[in-house]
RNA sequence: GGGCGAAUAACUCAGUUGGUAGAGUGCAACCCUUACAAGGUUGAAGUCACAGGUUCGAGCCCUGUUUCGCCCA
C-alpha cells in the first residue's frame, strides 16, 4: 500500500489553503480557465444526451438586476448539472434589438448634441443605433458572465443578426400568404411620446385618481339649451371627436324620449343619438358619449352603427384642427382643462366626482396611451394560439408550477389580434413594398426591384419595423440557423427547459409557444419553469425602505457570486415575489466559507492521491453512517433539480454539509485522522473523507461553480475541472424526456443500480478522473464509483436511526453541561444504563466517540437497575438509555431540580397530548395501524422517560434534605 | 368586474399524497476545544390572518371573512 503512515501526515504548509475563502480573483482565475477549455461549448452532433436551453434574450440596453440574476442562475444550475450527468449541453445565450427602448436611448444620446433623428434621416439614424450597441450594448453579457454563466458564448446571437433577421422575414412573408398577417385600420394604443402604435400587452394600466365629468349635450330642438341628455367622460376633451350619443334601449329612463339629435357642446355639430344593448345602464347616467376614432368600445359601435370617426388627437398629443379654433393646437390635457373651463362657462357641466380609474401607460416611457385610429399590421392570432394552447393540453409542453397553464390558457383562448407594427426605424423592417404607379403590394423575402405587375421601379418599402417580440418568438429555432435544417435544430429542438418569469409568459412563452408550433411543427421547449420576480426600482414593491434598490454586482463584490447564487436557489421557491435579503447571502456566505475549512481541515490530512479504496478497509459506524447520508443526499439533490425544486436541492446539501458532514462526520473522525486508532483507521477515514468531500463538490457545483473548481483543484485524487467530473449515480441516465415530474423522484435504490458501471465504456472525459487506476483487478472500488459501500441498513436496523441514537447522548450530555455551567475543561465520568441489548451494544461500539465528543473521562454502561449508580449526579433520558453524569463535589442541587422540572415538564406535555389521542377510541379505530403503533411506542418511551427523571429527582430532593 | 396568489418565530421565508411545524438572520448564556469567531455548544421564541366545516386527526382539504399584492377586461 502506498500510503504514508499517518504520523507522518503532516499539514501541507505550502499548498494549504488560506484561512477564509476570498471570492475575488478566484471568480475570474476559474471563469477564464473554463471558457480556454471550451467547457461551455455543445457538440453539434453527439452520442451524447442533448440538453438544452435558450436564454431569454434580455434587451441589448439592458442592466442586470435581480430578476435576470435569479433567471440566469437558475438556468446556469440546470445546465452545469446536466454536463455533471454526461449530457451534451447547448445553453444559448444573446440579447434582444429591444426595439423602443434602445431608440429611446440613442435619441436621448443625441439630443445632448441637439440632433434629432429627423436631422439624420432614418440610414443615419440606425447607422447611429449600430455603433450605438456596438460600443456600449450587450453591457448585461458581461454582468451574466460575472454570476458565472455557462453560456455557449460563441454562439451568442442578437435578434438583429444576418440570419435571424431572414428568419424574421421569411415567417412574415409566410405569415401573410397564409392569410395570418393583414394590415387594417382600427383602434390602436398610441403612445404620443415614442410615436409609435402599441400591443395591447405593451399597455399598462394603472389606477389613477380622476374624475367623470358629466355634460349635457342638448337635444337639438332646444331653445334653452337646458335639456338635453348628459353625459359621463373621464376624458371630456375627445368630445369633439363624438359622432354620436348612445342609450341603452332597454333604459326605462329614456323610454319616452323622442328627441334623435343632440347638438355637441362647443361645436355646431349636430350628433345622433342611437340605441344600443353594449350601454351600460348602471354606469354614469347610462348614456354614452360615442368617439369612434379614440375609443375601441365606441370604434365597434361605430362600426354596427356606420358612425363618421373624426380624429381630434394627433400623433403627438396634440389637438387637430378637428377641434375647432379655440382648442386646435393644445396639447390633449391642456385641452381637457380648456375645455372644461368653457363648458363650465356655459353652464353644460351638472356635476363632477371623483373616480377612480385606469388609465393605460406605455411600458417603455410610462406616457399616458391614447387609443387612435391607426392603420397598423396585425397577426391574425386565434388560429395560431389554438395549437399552442392545445400543445400544453396534450403534455407535449409542461408548465411548472403548474397553476401557471390556467392563465396561459385564459389569455391564448381569448386571444386578440397582434398589433405588429412600429413607427420607429430600429428594427426589422417590413418587407413589404408598394408600387407608386399601380398600387399593387409586394410582400417579398427578397427585396424587389420593380413592380411584379406593372414593372415599374417606383416601388416603395412599408416604413414601419416589427414588434420586437415578434423576433424574439423565433429565438428558440432562429438561434439554431433556422430556415436552414442545421445540426443544431436536429440535434438541440426542441430545447429541454424553458427558465423565464411570469411577467413575460403572454409576452413571450405564448408567442414562442405559436411561432415555434406553426415553422417547425414541434413546441419550442419540453418544460417551462416559471420562477419568481424580485421586483425593483419601478416593481411596485420593493422593500420597506423606499427605493432600496439592490443591485446584484454590488452583491456579488460584497458576498461573492456563489453565495449569492445560492441564495437565490433558495429564493427560487417562492410565490411571485422575491424580497431579497442582503442578510440572507451573508449567512450563505458563511457556508461557503465553511464548506472552505471543512476542505481545508480535509486537505491538512493528506487525502489519498489514487481514487482507489484502501485493500484493507475498516469502516467505523460513523463512516458507513457518512456514507449512507452521502448518497442520500445525492439523490436528493439530483431529483431538486430535476424537479425544478431548486430549494430542496440547496437545502439538502446545506443540510448535510453543515449538520451532518462538519458538526457529527468530521469531529467524530477526527481520532482515526490524527492516527489514533491505527494506520488501517487512519486510511480508511482519509479514503472517506476524501471520497465524501468530492461528492459534496461535485453536488454543490451547479449552485457553487467557483469555490467547488478551486476546491476540487486541490484534490489530490482528481484531475482535470470540477466541469469534467460526474454525478454520482447519474451517469448515462435513460432521457428524463416525456417523463412526468411525478416519476422522476429518485431513491437511494436508482442510484444503487448503477453502482459497479464498468469503466471500460467512458468517454474521454471521464477517462481523466480515472488516470493512474491501471490494476483494476487489485482495487476494490474507487471514490468515483457509488459501491454500496456503509449499506443503510444492518441487522441492528437502520444506520441513520443508530446513530441518531449515538448523536442524540451526545447532545443530552452536552445539554446538562450547558445547563448545569459545567466548564468545557471538565472531563466528566458518566454511567449508563439501559436494559435494551441494541441500544447496549450501540454505546459499546460507540463509547469513543461518545467519549470524545462529550469530553468524558470514562464511560461505563450497564444493565438497568445497578444499584451502584453515583450518589451526585446528573441524570437525563434517551430512548431506553439513562445517562447518569456524575457530579461528585460540584453538583449544585438547586440547579439540577430546576433542570429536571423542566424537563420533566416538556416530556409531560408531550405524554398528555399523546395519551389524549390513545384515549380516543375512534383514533385508535380508524387511523392506520403503523400510525397507532407509532403513537403507543412513542407514549410508552415517554413514560418511561417521565418515571426515570421523576424518581431521580426525588432521589435528588432526598440527597438534599 | 373576472382570475390568480399571499398571510407561519422578532425579521426574510421553507413546509407536494392531512399524522401534530423548520431554515437563515437576529436574540440569550457559555466557550479563542490544534478546519472554521464568517466558528462551536446549549437555549428562549409560533392560537400557522380570522370564523366555520370535513376528518380519529387540518399549516395543508372545503366554505365564508379581513388585509395585501399581481394579472386580465
Amino acid at each position: 500500500m502506498g500510503y504514508p503512515p499517518c504520523l507522518r501526515s503532516l499539514p501541507m504548509s505550502s499548498e494549504s489553503l488560506e484561512k477564509g475563502y476570498e471570492p475575488s480573483g478566484i471568480e475570474e482565475k476559474w471563469y477564464s480557465y473554463w471558457l480556454e477549455k471550451g467547457f461551455f461549448s455543445a457538440k453539434e452532433k453527439s452520442d451524447r444526451k442533448a440538453y438544452s436551453i435558450v436564454i431569454p434574450p434580455p434587451n441589448v440596453t439592458g442592466v442586470l438586476h435581480m430578476g435576470h440574476a435569479l433567471n440566469i442562475t437558475i438556468q446556469d444550475i440546470l445546465c452545469r448539472y446536466r454536463r455533471l450527468c454526461g449530457d451534451n449541453v447547448l445553453w444559448m445565450p444573446g440579447t434582444d434589438h429591444a426595439g423602443i427602448a434602445t431608440q429611446n436611448v440613442v435619441e436621448k444620446h443625441l439630443a445632448l448634441e441637439g440632433i434629432t433623428r429627423d436631422h439624420l434621416g432614418r440610414d443615419k439614424f440606425v447607422e447611429e443605433v449600430w455603433s450605438w450597441k456596438n460600443n456600449y450594448g450587450g453591457a448585461i453579457i458581461n454582468q451574466q458572465k460575472r454570476l458565472g454563466a455557462s453560456c455557449d458564448w460563441d454562439r451568442e446571437r442578437f435578434t438583429m443578426d444576418q440570419g435571424l433577421s431572414d428568419a424574421v422575414r421569411k415567417v412574415f412573408v409566410r405569415l401573410y400568404r397564409d392569410g395570418l398577417i393583414y394590415q387594417g385600420q382600427y383602434i390602436i394604443n398610441w403612445c404620443p411620446r415614442c410615436r409609435t402604435a402599441l400591443a395591447d400587452l405593451e399597455v399598462e394600466h394603472e389606477e389613477e385618481q380622476g374624475f367623470l365629468y358629466h355634460i349635457r349635450y342638448p337635444f337639438e330642438k332646444s331653445t334653452t339649451g337646458k335639456d338635453g341628455l348628459v353625459v359621463a367622460t373621464t376624458r371630456p376633451e375627445t368630445l369633439f371627436g363624438d359622432t354620436a350619443v348612445a342609450i341603452n334601449p332597454g333604459d326605462e329612463r329614456y323610454l319616452k324620449l323622442t328627441e334623435t339629435r343632440v347638438r355637441l357642446p362647443l361645436t355646431n355639430r349636430l350628433i345622433p343619438i342611437i340605441k344600443d344593448e353594449y350601454v351600460d345602464m348602471s354606469f354614469g347616467t347610462g348614456v354614452l358619449k360615442v368617439t369612434p376614432a379614440h375609443d375601441s368600445n365606441d370604434f365597434n359601435l361605430g362600426e354596427t352603427h356606420g358612425l363618421e370617426r373624426i380624429k381630434v388627437i394627433d400623433d403627438d398629443g396634440i389637438m387637430t384642427d378637428q377641434a375647432g379654433e379655440l382648442f386646435t393646437g393644445l396639447e390633449r390635457f391642456e385641452c381637457r382643462k380648456k375645455a372644461l373651463q368653457e363648458l363650465e362657462a356655459l353652464g353644460l357641466i351638472v356635476k363632477t366626482e371623483p373616480l377612480k380609474h385606469n388609465v393605460g401607460h406605455c411600458y417603455r416611457c410610462k406616457a399616458v396611451v391614447e387609443p387612435s385610429l391607426s392603420k397598423q399590421w396585425f397577426v391574425k392570432a386565434a388560429p395560431l394560439a389554438k395549437v399552442a394552447s392545445d400543445a400544453v393540453r396534450n403534455g407535449e409542453t409542461r408548465i411548472i408550477p403548474q397553476t401557471w397553464e390556467k392563465t396561459y390558457f385564459d389569455w391564448l383562448d381569448n386571444i386578440q389580434d397582434w398589433c405588429i407594427s412600429r413607427q420607429i426605424w430600429w428594427g426589422h423592417r417590413i418587407p413589404v413594398w408598394k408600387c407608386m404607379e399601380c398600387d399593387q403590394i409586394m410582400v417579398e423575402e427578397e427585396d424587389p426591384a420593380s413592380c411584379s405587375l406593372c414593372a415599374s421601379t417606383d416601388i416603395v418599402q412599408e416604413s414601419d419595423v416589427l414588434d420586437t417580440w415578434f423576433s424574439s418568438a423565433l429565438w428558440p429555432f432562429s438561434t439554431m440557423g433556422w430556415p436552414d435544417d442545421t445540426d443544431l435544430l436536429k440535434t438541440f429542438y426542441p430545447t429541454s427547459a424553458l427558465v423565464t418569469g411570469f411577467d413575460i409568459l403572454f409576452f413571450w412563452v405564448a408567442r414562442m409557444m405559436m411561432m415555434g408550433t406553426r415553422f417547425m411543427g414541434a413546441v419550442p421547449f419540453r418544460d417551462v419553469y416559471i420562477h419568481a420576480l424580485v421586483r425593483d426600482e419601478h416593481g411596485k414593491k420593493m422593500s420597506k425602505s423606499k427605493g432600496n434598490v439592490i443591485d446584484p454586482l454590488k452583491v456579488i463584490d460584497n458576498y461573492g457570486a456563489d453565495a449569492f447564487r445560492f441564495t437565490l436557489a433558495v429564493f427560487a421557491a417562492q410565490g411571485r415575489d422575491v424580497r431579497m435579503s442582503e442578510g440572507r447571502v451573508e449567512g450563505y456566505r458563511h457556508f461557503v466559507n465553511k464548506l472552505w475549512n471543512a476542505s481545508r481541515f480535509a486537505l491538512m490530512h493528506s487525502l489519498p492521491t489514487s481514487p482507489d479504496m484502501p485493500l484493507e478497509t475498516l469502516f467505523s459506524m460513523t463512516d458507513r453512517w457518512i456514507l449512507s447520508r452521502n448518497r442520500s443526499t445525492l439523490a436528493a439533490v439530483a431529483g431538486g433539480i430535476e424537479n425544478y425544486r431548486f430549494n430542496e436541492a440547496a437545502g439538502a446539501v446545506y443540510h448535510f454539509v453543515w449538520h451532518e458532514f462538519c458538526d457529527w462526520y468530521l469531529e467524530a473522525s477526527k481520532p482515526a485522522l490524527y492516527g489514533k486508532e491505527g494506520d488501517v483507521r487512519c486510511d480508511t477515514a482519509k479514503w472517506v473523507l476524501a471520497k465524501v468531500l468530492r461528492d459534496i463538490l461535485v453536488m454543490l457545483h451547479p449552485f457553487m461553480p467557483f469555490v467547488t473548481e478551486e476546491l476540487w483543484q486541490a484534490l489530490p485524487m482528481v484531475q482535470g475541472s470540477i466541469m469534467e467530473a460526474r454525478y454520482p449515480g447519474r451517469e448515462d441516465k435513460p432521457s428524463m424526456e416525456n417523463q412526468g415530474v411525478e416519476n422522476q423522484e429518485l431513491t437511494d435504490t436508482s442510484l444503487m443500480e448503477n453502482q459497479g458501471v464498468e469503466n471500460q465504456g467512458l468517454t474521454d472525459t471521464s477517462l481523466m478522473e480515472n488516470q493512474g487506476v491501471e490494476n483494476q483487478e487489485l482495487t476494490n472500488t474507487s471514490l468515483m464509483e457509488n459501491k454500496p459501500i456503509g449499506e443503510d441498513v444492518t441487522e441492528h436496523g437502520d444506520i441513520h436511526g443508530q446513530m441518531t441514537f449515538v448523536f442524540d447522548l451526545v447532545s443530552a450530555i452536552r445539554n446538562i453541561r450547558a445547563e448545569m455551567n459545567i466548564q468545557p475543561s471538565m472531563q466528566l465520568n458518566v454511567f449508563m444504563e439501559t436494559a435494551d441489548e441494541k441500544e447496549r451494544s450501540l454505546i459499546q461500539e460507540n463509547s469513543s466517540l461518545v467519549r470524545n465528543l462529550s469530553r468524558l473521562d470514562s464511560l461505563l454502561i450497564a444493565h438497568q437497575g445497578r444499584e451502584d449508580i453515583p450518589s451526585t449526579s446528573a441524570t437525563t433520558v434517551v430512548c431506553g438509555t439513562t445517562i447518569h453524569l456524575s457530579l461528585k463535589g460540584v453538583i449544585d442541587f438547586d440547579k439540577e431540580e430546576q433542570r429536571l422540572g423542566k424537563e420533566i415538564g416538556k416530556v409531560t406535555k408531550e405524554l398528555v397530548s399523546l395519551c389524549r389521542r390513545l384515549s380516543n377510541e375512534s383514533f385508535l379505530e380508524k387511523a392506520p395501524e403503523d400510525v397507532v403503533e407509532n403513537v403507543k411506542a412513542q407514549q410508552k418511551m415517554l413514560q418511561e422517560k417521565s418515571d426515570t427523571l421523576n424518581s431521580h429527582l426525588e432521589r435528588i430532593r432526598n440527597m438534599r434534605g
